[in-house]
DNA sequence: GGGCAGCGCAC
DNA sequence: GTGCGC
DNA sequence: GCCC
């Protein structure tokens, strides 16, 4: 179907109809006014597409007439079939919508004049960097995951499972496998143990049978962690998944140094715990007096690696050393306050009631608000360590404003009994994006102190915000680390496309893409969906 | 030998 | 600028 | 710590 046709005074736009494609034209229009742009479009619920290729409209600085717009899409006007050609409109048209607060009419004098050439054939992009990338790692000889996976018994496989077109109901989705360039065949992901396309639920079933390994494991890692070196502890994290995920209980050195993320180094540890049942480095931590101290001051919110090394060396060895004779932040003396209390996990049942406090609250404040509480909660754990709440409204306006209100009516009731973080200031890079970091307390008998965070976001960032409060963190960092593989960029913000780096620091920051859902992160990178319960590695 | 994310806040 | 937590 |  058409939506414009040269006739019309005006084209009326169906907001949602997803053929209402738009691409819009970086020459000559700053980076700050992209990212309006980019907002506007998905406040007016238009699709933003990624490339020129598959928009209907593209949207060009009025700079520009239409003979050096094309030529800057590479597009022949003489040689392209009038239907598949997409309709230049001014920049001028997003503004004036945005000053009316509402779309206006996409009238004849928005549209860059259609020169009176006959047109043939299909756009072709080859010379877009993108599709470069495509051909490249296309003629690379490319392995496999499951190629990744060992011989043994470790049942590590992934099964690179694809979208069937029935997954895709909604006509909005179509097109997302399409705008995005991903230069990897379906179902195939850059060489690499990706924990972000696999599930976690198989290793929840494993837990009992390398428990021994994957305990010690994690005590070495937790220890690292409270240590500076956050790499090496990262690396044990990384192995720990990579172990839950056997299915048979690991007997051979072989098969250990088979796993993806495990070497040399990791695999000797692991098969001294297999062959001598005890693990000489933990042990060695664990009765040193520096780790024994580090880790109990660690365990204070607000005190890292350093500052417990700091403490250390000023002759401090216990949480009352600390207490009297340490100069401590806000942060940190609220941390000792609560020190048992955070460190004990929360009972699901407990999440769900403090979640429906601040739903309360905030409901009352501004009705129709999407709440949605997140973190190991929303992954389905039976305890969580802190509750995460992610608050948004559909309308794109209505959570301006609301974090402050929410808070306040919060502490009126007594709900909230310390603060750690509160910014409400206006993030340039994040939009209107605000936290809350505290602490609170359910009324009644025998409640403990929890960590509560609020996190206000305008909607446009809701997938983006919902999948990394969601979580795990090793998830997170496995989903960012493929993005970059693809030239993309994926914060709690937004998902951006042709990114350019050099030299490990961004020199293009690339183009928001279109994120309604969680699923349409996943289908840009090309992973299968993985739904909260099966991200928790 | 470098990357493993990068942000805003407290200090 | 450093340290910290997300 | 691991991977490239």
């Amino acid at each position: 179907m058409n939506l414009f046709n040269e006739n019309n005074a005006s084209v009326h736009l169906i907001p949602s109809d997803p053929n209402a494609t738009f691409y819009i034209l970086p020459n000559g229009i700053g980076k700050d006014r992209r990212t309006i742009f980019s907002n506007a479009i998905q406040h007016f619920h238009l699709q933003l597409v990624a490339s020129p290729e598959n928009a209907r409209f593209i949207l060009a600085d009025e700079q520009f007439d239409l003979p050096k717009v094309f030529s800057i899409l590479k597009l022949d006007l003489s040689e392209s079939e009038e239907k598949s050609l997409p309709i230049v409109i001014q920049i001028k048209w997003l503004t004036d919508s945005l000053k009316e607060k509402n779309l206006v009419p996409l009238t004849k004098d928005y549209i860059f004049r259609t020169p009176l050439i006959r047109k043939k054939t299909m756009p072709s992009f080859s010379q877009e960097p993108v599709i470069e990338e495509k051909k490249t790692i296309k003629n690379k000889p490319k392995r496999r995951l499951s190629d990744d996976q060992p011989q043994g018994g470790c049942a590590t496989q992934v099964k690179q499972r694809r979208y069937s077109s029935d997954d895709d109901n909604n006509d909005m989705m179509e097109d997302y496998n399409d705008t995005v360039k991903n230069p990897f065949k379906n179902g195939e992901l850059p060489k690499g143990n990706w924990m972000c396309s696999m599930s976690s639920q198989t290793a929840k079933k494993n837990t009992e049978i390398n428990k021994d390994i994957i305990d010690k494991l994690q005590a070495m890692a937790d220890l690292y962690n409270k240590t500076n070196d956050k790499w090496r502890a990262y690396s044990y994290q990384k192995a720990i998944t990579t172990i839950r995920r056997c299915t048979k209980r690991i007997d051979s050195y072989e098969e250990i140094i088979k796993l993806p993320g495990i070497g040399e180094s990791l695999a000797k540890k692991i098969w001294e715990i297999i062959d001598t049942g005890s693990f000489e480095k933990l042990e060695d931590f664990q009765s040193s007096e520096y780790m024994t101290a580090i880790n109990l001051f660690g365990n204070i919110w607000g005190c890292g690696p350093n500052i417990a090394k700091h403490w250390y060396d000023q002759g401090f060895r216990t949480l009352n050393d600390v207490r009297t004779k340490a100069k401590l932040s806000q942060n940190q003396t609220v941390g000792l306050k609560y020190y048992d209390e955070f460190l004990e996990r929360i009972p699901r049942d407990e999440v769900a009631e403090i979640e429906a406090v601040v739903k309360e609250h905030a409901l009352a404040l501004v009705p129709g608000l999407t709440i949605q509480t997140c973190g190991s909660y929303r992954r389905g754990k039976a305890t969580c360590g802190d509750v995460d709440i992610l608050i948004t409204h559909t309308d794109g306006i209505s959570h301006q404003g609301l974090l402050i209100p929410i808070i306040d009516s919060l502490r009126k009731c007594g709900f909230l009994t310390d603060d750690l973080v509160l910014s409400d200031k206006y993030e340039e890079d994040s939009g209107s994006h605000v936290k809350y970091f505290g602490v609170c307390l359910l009324p009644g008998e025998n409640r403990k102190h929890r960590r509560l965070d609020i996190i206000v976001i305008p909607h446009n960032e809701y997938a983006c915000a919902l999948l990394y409060f969601t979580g795990s963190a090793l998830f997170n960092r496995s989903m960012r680390n493929l993005a970059h593989q693809y030239n993309m960029y994926l914060s709690q913000h937004r998902l951006n496309t042709g990114v350019i780096r050099k030299n490990n620091s961004k020199i293009n920051m690339g183009t928001p893409l279109y994120t309604p859902t969680e699923e349409s992160i996943f289908k840009y990178l090309n992973l299968p969906y993985r739904p909260p319960e099966e991200r928790d590695h």
